[in-house]
DNA sequence: CACCCGCATTGATGTATGATAAGATTTTCA
DNA sequence: TGAAAATCTTATCATACATCAATGCGGGTG
C-alpha cells in the first residue's frame, strides 16, 4: 500500500513493541487498507480466514451460529481490543465456525495469512510483535473467562459498560446479551433496574 | 542446570516451534528442575510470579479467593495444559492475585522472567516459540470462553470428562466445581444424573 | 480402635435467568 | 410518508443453579 499507514497503527505496534525503520518499511509493502460497509460481511462460517485486521475505526463482530441462534464471540471496538479474526480458523488454517461482519462503517488494515509468515520469517521484530500481541490477547481472555467464571450477569454488563462506555449505544442490545451468555429479555431487566 | 532436560519437554517445544541445537544448548542453561510436593505452594497471592514453569508431571492448580471463596482459575495437568504460571503477573511484573499449589506431587522445569527474557532476546527461535506457546493458550482460553458462555453446567463437566477422563478422579471434586463455576452440591447433582 | 475433620451427598427452599408470548418502539426503506 | 421489519420491553411461567442445613462417609491421627 502506499506510505501512509495510520499513525495510530503505528502507534499502537510500537506500544506492543518497538519496530525500526526496516521493519515498518516491509509492514508498509504488505498491509492494505480495507473499508468495510455497515452490515457487510468480512467472513463467513466455513470459509478459512486469509487475513487478520486492525481496526481503525468502527465496531464489528465476531459471532457463531447454532440451534438457530447467534453467540458473540466478541466485539472489535476501540483500541482495546483491535485485532479483528477468527483467530483459530486463522492460525491453523481450517475452516472457521465463526462469522465477522461490521456493525457500523469500518476501517480497517489486513494482512494476509501469508505475508505476515513472510514477515515473520525475515524480520524477527515482528515475530515479536506477534508474541506481544499474542501475550496480550491471551490476558484479555483470562479476565473474560474470570468473569463468566464468577460474575453474575449483572455485574457482567457493569464491567462491559466500564470498559467500553459508549459500545452500548452502537449496537443492538441482543448482541450484548449475547456476549454476555445471556438472552435479551434478561438483558433488559438488568438495564430496568438501573 | 545438567544436561537432562527431559525428553518430553524438548518434544513439546519442538512441536510448538522448531528449535536448533543452540536454542536447546541455551534452554539447557536457563532452566532448572522443581520438584515440589502434594500439598505445597509454588505461588502466593500477592507475591510477583517470577518463574514460569512447564509441568512434567502431576497436577497444579491455580486459583483466586475472595468472599472467603476459592476460585479456580485453571489446573495443569498433562501436556494440553503444560504451562504453569500466574500469567499476568508474571508478564507485567506486578502482584499476582493467585495461588498456586501442587494438588499432587509434582515436577516441574522452571525458568526466571529474567532467565526468558534474556532468552527472548539472543534467541530468535525462541521468541518465536514464545509466540507460538502464547497463541497456543490463546486459542485454549478462547475454548474456554465459549463453553463458559453457551453451555450448561453439566455440559462443562462432560467436556472436562472427555478432555481429561483421569482428572476427576485426582483432585477434590470442589475444585473441579470451582473451575467449572458452580458449586460443590451442584456438581454431586449432576454427576448423580449418570 | 475411636474420634475428628474435611469432603461428598442429599433435601428443602430461594433466586437468577431462560422460554414463550404479546405488545411497544424504533428503524428501514419502498 | 407509511408500512413492514427489526428491536426492545414487559409479563408469566419454567428451570437451572445457589443457598442453607443436615447427614454420611472416609482417611488420618490421637
Amino acid at each position: 500500500m502506499d506510505h501512509s499507514l495510520p499513525d495510530i497503527l503505528i502507534k499502537q505496534l510500537n506500544h506492543f513493541s518497538p519496530l525500526g525503520d526496516t521493519d515498518i518499511e516491509a509492514l508498509y509493502d504488505r498491509m492494505t487498507s480495507l473499508d468495510i460497509a455497515k452490515g457487510e460481511y468480512w467472513l463467513r462460517e466455513g470459509q478459512v480466514s486469509s487475513h487478520i485486521g486492525f481496526l481503525i475505526s468502527g465496531v464489528m463482530r465476531v459471532y457463531h451460529l447454532a440451534n438457530d441462534k447467534e453467540y458473540t464471540s466478541y466485539f472489535n471496538f476501540g483500541q482495546r481490543n483491535p485485532f479483528v479474526s477468527s483467530f483459530t480458523s486463522f492460525t491453523k488454517r481450517i475452516a472457521s465456525q465463526e462469522n465477522i461482519h461490521a456493525i457500523t462503517d469500518c476501517s480497517m488494515i489486513v494482512i494476509s495469512h501469508a505475508d505476515l509468515e513472510h514477515l515473520y520469517e525475515t524480520h524477527p521484530a515482528i515475530d515479536r510483535l506477534g508474541r506481544k500481541m499474542a501475550e496480550y490477547n491471551y490476558m484479555l481472555a483470562l479476565e473474560r473467562i474470570y468473569s463468566l467464571q464468577h460474575r453474575s450477569a449483572a455485574e457482567r454488563y457493569n464491567e462491559l459498560l466500564s470498559i467500553y462506555p459508549q459500545l452500548v449505544n452502537m449496537v443492538p442490545h441482543h448482541y450484548i446479551a449475547s456476549y454476555l451468555g445471556i438472552t435479551p429479555e434478561s438483558l433488559s431487566r438488568i438495564r430496568k433496574e438501573k
